[in-house]
DNA sequence: GTCTATAGCCTGATAGAC
DNA sequence: GTCTATCAGGCTATAGAC
């Protein structure tokens, strides 16, 4: 019988995970800040406020899927990185799997990396992994400097945002135009290779 | 007495201003599909249904917006392109009017390029002013490359893109993460001029 | 954990008097 | 052109029975 609390919570997490679902597809069908508690409700097959067991409001569970969503999308970037060569190669490996992730994940992106919700405000700890995806491209930025890849001056504040311009510049576009599209196809995304290739002359190795 | 119905007209037209001015400081206030209808009766000191003598659905209203925003950027741009010498400084000039701009307008600005409202489609008359914007880029490339300043391969549609992809990521990540600060302030929209001057590497004149 | 019931809002839109 | 009145529905959230 001392197991039956652990089955509980188990039951729990598993609705939890199903609601957390069902938001992320009502928000890809009906635009981030289309999400409703009710019509998540109405797919679950549940009444309204039985989700209220799960989340106090809408906010929590938005930040949620904001705080699930940054996670994902972090590993996945990280385990991107770590295969490759280090350097220039895992870089572009990392924002590789960015882009394809996020264009997989077009409404959480968006309440990720557009705040279309201004009521929304994702709490501090959301930010976590924000600040370790900067440090991992920094390391990796050090490492292509190291290996004689990229100049000194790849080190700066000012690489890291110009790669992020990059990358969020291809997906606007992508998210925006041609949002039933993959990574790779499209006019925009391919892009992104050939921007990647100016980074030796913005910052040629001496 | 013949004239009655022309201050009729005016009045009308200085209506419809003041409800579509309103409506943009909602989105402003709300983000763009915190946008109603009631809200906008609400500041303008009436009752919603008289509303609907201007604009037959919030979607007209939005579709209005949407318009507006187009054209007065199309034409923002226009003029900053026209003072300056032809080439690459004109094509500066007017990106730089394009940035401005847009962080001037920051809710329009989502509805012209961001589509955060699914349910709204802009009507095709409406795309019209962005066909314009294309062409203005194309010219201003096509007189670069005249001038020496770029390679032939500047006229390209790739150039276009790449192009827009630059403002486009510069202004995304100012709109998301420094929403109050204005073009040329901030850690992103100085990158901008920096992305720029890769232009003659990535088409170098021969 | 689920439900019914409900409070207390909000919304877009229409009909018809003035 | 404005209003009142109203329809018909949406929403978040809470209280309390089962």
């Amino acid at each position: 019988m001392a197991d039956i609390p652990d089955r509980r919570r188990r039951r729990r997490q598993e609705t939890i995970d199903e609601i957390v679902d069902l938001a992320v597809e009502v928000m890809t069908e009906e635009g981030v800040n289309g999400l409703s508690l009710s019509e998540v409700a109405r797919r679950l097959g549940v009444k309204p406020p039985s989700l209220y067991k799960y989340f106090d409001s809408l906010n929590d569970l938005f930040d949620e899927i904001f705080r699930r969503g940054q996670h994902e999308h972090l590993e996945v970037v990280r385990a991107a990185m770590t295969g490759p060569e280090p350097g220039l190669t895992a870089l572009r490996a990392g924002l590789d799997a960015s882009g394809r992730w996020c264009l997989e994940n077009r409404a959480v992106s968006q309440l990720l990396f557009w705040r279309p919700v201004p009521s929304f405000v994702p709490s501090p700890e959301s930010f976590e992994p924000s600040r370790e995806m900067v440090d991992l491209q920094r390391h990796a930025l050090a490492d292509a400097v190291a290996a004689g890849e990229l100049g000194a001056a790849a080190t700066t504040e000012e690489a890291v945002l110009i790669i992020s311009t990059f990358i969020t510049g291809v997906l606007s576009q992508a998210l925006a135009n041609e949002p039933d599209l993959p990574w790779g196809q499209g006019r925009f995304t391919p892009l992104f290779p050939r921007l990647m290739d100016t980074l030796p002359t913005l910052y040629p190795p001496r």
